[in-house]
DNA sequence: CTAGCAGCCGTAGTATACTACGGAGTCAAT
DNA sequence: ATTGACTCCGTAGTATACTACGGCTGCTAG
């Protein structure tokens, strides 16, 4: 196989190959004797594959040539690799948490938001801070309501055609679209969402057209 | 407050800052008149303290300073802000789902191994070689149900060494790689795994097997 | 036999995100 | 008044991970 090929073969350019020999994560293959071109074994394929597999994984050319030699001696062993892949777990878990900290801040923007009108100050740093301050606490005690604070309501509705949690965040973008909706809880478990609105802005019915839009059956739950 | 002090509170360089306000991710204060230094007000510091907790989840720089445009400029029509806001959510989210591939994909491969033995047991590297040849594949729900069904049977096992809910998953992937295994539902608040299986497949003892290679101690639970 | 595609190889460029450095200006304390 | 720490500003360098280019060589089909 020549290079061509095994970089068709391999999902990358000539060019990475190149340059992962550079970076000593695979090896090049000697020209034959005679000159001519050089002969790239499945191997390397699979070594390639492997160095694309493990940096979507997270780890960077550094971290993979390292699993690599790792590999390549016969002295390592398997608990080294394990250890490294828990770590790199434990690492992206944190990740994970983080960003779910600007999914609610950014959640809490748009809650904020009262979708038209006057703007209050309202950045993603307040939100991050707010919620940093009254984590738990629910973002309108939070805030200080503005001169013309509206009255708002919760309202309960049943959801008829949720498959999954998808379906669930999916009403709740639908909701959250609604001039005058500020906060939305949709369960897929329970097949319900809990909007506060503001009833003058986004009446029950309003709603409920909403989320019929979005080819769900929706139901006001008066309790 | 000067550029050096607003560093050090913020947690990083002099050169980053200036780095940042030439990327435009913070303004830069303007000079006193009659000359002297700039004076750096502490929402610049929180404004930095952002952009290293957004860059440290994986957002760049690029992203970061569209999350902090998201900002209320009085002029600006609201419903933009809050379209960019849901859209900024919606690209989090999808980072996020992306992230629990890469972290399942982690779990996948801490469990397929042993966690001893010399490197070339080590089936971490085989599971990342194999990852893109059965990406995609789901392993035991593709198989057929139905006609010949097997006798199933329901085994509950009891699991000591688990530390949270990411272990419970570890030994559902373990389990579901037992072939034989239909169904696994472990549970880390009551230390069990409810194991569907074909007894003449994969027995009790298989699944007992199978859990302990993943470092946790299982013991079949006959009620 | 020759056109043209592919391989070879080195250098250079891109994008991201800093980090370092040098020389001049500012300020506050001794 | 002088010292020294800090600021200002521009330019240059580093690391990561490629991507592009140009000139030459090798191979093969017509």
């Amino acid at each position: 196989m020549r290079i061509g090929e095994a970089a068709t073969r391999a999902g990358v350019s000539v060019e990475t190959i190149r340059f992962y020999e550079s970076k000593g994560l695979i090896d090049q293959p000697r020209k034959p004797q005679g000159g001519g071109f050089r002969d790239y074994p499945m191997a390397t394929v699979d070594r390639i594959r492997f160095v694309r597999q493990a940096q979507e994984i997270g780890f960077s050319l550094r971290e993979i040539s390292e699993l690599l030699s790792l590999q390549a001696d016969p002295k390592a062993d398997c608990a080294d690799i394990r250890a490294r892949a828990v770590q790199k777990r434990d690492q992206v878990q944190s990740k994970i948490n983080h960003m779910r900290l600007i999914l609610d801040a950014l959640d809490d923007l748009v809650a904020s938001c009262p979708g038209g009108g006057e703007i209050t100050a309202c950045t993603i740093i307040d939100a991050m801070n707010n919620r940093a301050l009254h984590s738990g606490v629910t973002r309108n005690e939070a805030q200080p309501e503005g001169k013309d604070a509206p009255d708002m309501k919760t309202t309960l509705l049943n959801i008829e055609g949720m498959h999954c949690d998808g379906c669930a965040h999916t009403i709740e973008l639908l909701l959250t679209r609604v001039p005058g909706v500020r906060k939305v809880d949709a369960s897929y478990a329970e097949r319900q969402a809990r909007v506060l609105h503001d009833p003058d802005t986004a009446s029950k019915e309003d709603l409920v057209t909403a989320i019929d839009k979005g080819g769900f059956v929706a139901a006001i739950n008066d309790q």
